[in-house]
DNA sequence: TCAGCCTCATAGAAACATCCTATGGACCCG
DNA sequence: CGGGTCCATAGGATGTTTCTATGAGGCTGA
């Protein structure tokens, strides 16, 4: 992860402008800046890329073919840095929200931000608050007022709250593709799984709280390889060929998809875990809580697996 | 997208570094720059968030639970922004490229960035070319020797070049959840498909010429709708309501799986497509090259559906 | 108890990039 | 050939980042 070289995102979110206008004034003015300040931007963006990616001509701009591949992958920059955006700006409303929401970690990294930037079109003047604990905690907040809705995962549910299904999630036992486990043709049995050390989160996290729930009853688990406080941070330590780890589906969905990770599913073991939306009892949702709830329960209507 | 406001990569990545080895100093020396240059700029960019990330502390710094989840969302942000740099550095070189390379759109785009960041590791100086061009035209390169390694997508093969499975693709018929295909209810008939006027990419592409090989024997196909360079230039007009697309799933996984759009089958018709890798027959593959072809051989198997 | 070593923060000057307004060159159209 | 579009360049103001040098605080071991 050097320093260096990293590309400008003002600069990026202008070039996919420019493709969508189909001119660098044009995308000037609808971003708020001068046509000439767009036009020196452009051209630094291009010599630190260096290809050009854009056929000036007197009718406007056009896209290079390599240009095309930029700005297709800028988008993909751009989108991952509105969810750490609008997760950020969510978390940052400590009152005043005028929706207070409550989430445990995996939701609220991997599902919230999502959710909250298809909601801004539909409810542009709504400020969100966000609320990362853990599972009890949600209930909690959303038990007390403090939160509207509240997300948690795992397998309790406490009373006085009324819930949704807004997904599903599944443990999954990740090696690197270097590590023996990798290779293994003999089936994971649940007892070899849990006496392994394995690398997992921190002790009252969800996902560790699930898996030592649902492996209870294979006996004692071993002591932990290592624990660490949050997703990527396990995710990191996998990729410099560390034992086994327990992390949500959700974290690790791309680096299986692209073989970076492997994933071990011990024989006869059900990992997976709902996740859900939940609110008082009783309690009429209107508004923008409704509106937040469609958008995570359409969520969990396309992920639902085949076969469920 | 407005233009303001997008945090800075290199200070992102500095907060991860700062994440990894805790402590400021220790962060600012591996990536080369003075410390205090380091101490101002995370200062900047906790009062860009508006929110404390860093607890400060005589021994080293710890990430607040905010500053966590920032780590781990920023994580996201520089992954993307890594693939961009390795594809568009792949790109710039013409000649000279120890390992050349050609690439249909979809493979360049979705695929090979993450391969090429997996194989810096294992090849380090090996610089690769990267030459995205219509799977015919990857052909004529490989055989003439301008590329040692091609991908292309669709169905014909051309004689005289062996090959490797690298993955498998499905086109699907996506609408945005608003579409009144988004809630029908009786299937959609493939004649259905073919009468009607659907956003695709350009002529040549392989998307578009899969598809229509495909679609072939269920009669004339509809004139398009709109015909656009690049899928993510079909996933903006979808976005603002209009028609059908069609869509390589690599284009649009994560759009499904959270409800940004819908994937309408149509019966009976099988989608599927094979991702190849190829090489002139005969010839035996080594070094850089071999490196390559088995990473994504393993991101083959691990993307293998389970029917199959 | 105190020197030495670590941590991070602050100060001030130099370098750099971006911003703006104003202007120029190229092209199209009537 | 004027008037519209487009993009590029020039020049000066502004702001940010960079560096080195120094300060404040805490741990550690003599």
């Amino acid at each position: 992860m050097r320093l260096n070289n990293w590309p400008d995102l003002e600069a990026l979110a202008l070039l996919v402008t420019v493709s969508e206008l189909g001119g660098v004034g044009r995308a000037a003015r609808q971003l708020g800046i001068s046509q000439p300040s767009a036009s020196s931007r452009l051209r630094t963006l291009e010599r630190r890329l260096g290809v050009p990616v854009l056929q000036r001509l007197p009718i406007g701009s056009r896209l290079t073919a390599e240009g095309q591949m930029v700005v297709d992958w800028a988008r993909e920059v751009l989108a991952a840095a509105d969810a750490l955006m609008t997760g950020v700006t969510a978390m940052r409303r400590e009152r005043g929200a005028a929706l207070p929401v409550a989430a445990s970690m995996t939701v609220a990294e991997y599902l919230v931000p999502g959710w909250l930037i298809a909601l801004r079109p539909m409810e542009p003047d709504v400020t969100v608050g966000l609320q990362v604990v853990n599972s009890a905690r949600v209930a909690e907040l959303v038990l007390s007022g403090e939160a509207e809705v509240g997300f948690v995962e795992g397998p309790s549910l406490p009373v006085g709250l009324a819930s949704r299904l807004v997904g599903r999630d599944r443990l999954v036992v990740v090696v690197s593709p270097r590590h023996p486990w990798a290779r293994r043709r003999t089936p994971l049995r649940p007892r070899e799984l849990a006496a392994t050390p394995l690398i997992v989160r921190e002790p009252g996290s969800g996902t560790r709280i699930t898996f030592e729930t649902v492996m209870a009853r294979y006996g004692p688990l071993a002591e932990p390889l290592l624990e660490l406080g949050s997703n990527s941070a396990v995710k990191v330590a996998l990729a410099s060929g560390a034992g086994p780890a327990v992390l949500s589906e959700l974290a690790v969905g791309d680096e299986l998809a692209e073989g970076r990770l492997v994933a071990v599913a011990p024989e006869g073991v059900d990992l997976q875990r709902k996740l859900r939306a939940v609110w008082i009892e009783g309690r009429r949702l209107d508004g923008p809580a409704r509106s937040l709830l469609t958008l995570a329960a359409r969520g969990a209507a396309a992920r639902r697996p085949p076969g469920s």
